[in-house]
DNA sequence: CACTATACATAGTATCACACAGTATGTTCG
DNA sequence: CGAACATACTGTGTGATACTATGTATAGTG
């Protein structure tokens, strides 16, 4: 069965989404957050995420002790406030570094070639 | 069993990797390269990609009908060669874009909150 | 009361990067 | 020559995880 292109086009851009996603979260979470106004936050900024999807993160990153939670009752139903634990401010820090890091890399790869476009290098044969 | 933080911070690493892999491998296939002078290629540059993820993937991109292929025998060993469909630059653009504008809204959510810095948006109780 | 938005949770599925192992062909150097 | 190493590609198995779909419950509204 041939993919369809615009299914192929979407996949490849959720994968691009993927990896993100912890990132984005953490930054959000800076400031505490429940796990739905987190969802609307980020979507706000252009990055949606599914609650399937959110929820049991959220979860996660606690387990890896990221994250701190804690039940609260306020105005509407019982919601569960996340903050960034010591280790996820550290870790938001690291994964900082490194999406920078990324993004440089990326950046130079999808703009070279536009000119240079020099021919790949073949391996000597006789040095 | 709690993890340790150094591999969390690895797996993450490797997550935000995942998604800009297939991006980096289309980046550098607008010229014609076999499987390990792209890896090379890749490497040199920063990213570090294992045999046991590239191959497959660049099969899988062929699948795709994003990539075209041959074998062919100058010097050295059988060499399979790459290059980008016309479907593929298409889809290069694309990516190239969706990239972007990724790095937009990361770079937005990273950077915010070091001033700014406001609370969380209480959902209106009453509209 | 029915209806919608809010809020969280979980089970099941599919995808995919990587580890690991294997095959085979150069190249180098004692 | 042949042992060691780099090159070049292939294949299997596994673990992590985003998403779909569904379920539960509360709060506000007509």
């Amino acid at each position: 069965m041939a993919e369809r292109p615009e299914d192929v086009g979407a996949k490849l851009e959720q994968e691009l989404r993927r990896g993100v996603i912890v990132l984005a979260a953490l930054s959000q979470l800076r400031t505490q957050q429940y796990g739905y106004s987190l969802r609307q936050a980020l979507a706000e900024r252009g990055l949606v995420i599914e609650e399937g999807t959110l929820y049991p993160l959220l979860r996660r990153l606690e387990g890896q002790g990221l994250l701190a939670s804690e039940w609260r009752i306020e105005d509407g139903p019982p919601r569960r406030y996340y903050t960034l634990s010591p280790q996820g401010e550290a870790m938001l820090a690291s994964l900082a570094q490194s999406w920078r890091n990324m993004a440089g890399i990326v950046e130079g790869l999808i703009g070279e070639g536009k000119a240079g476009d020099e021919q790949p290098k073949k391996r000597k044969a006789t040095p």
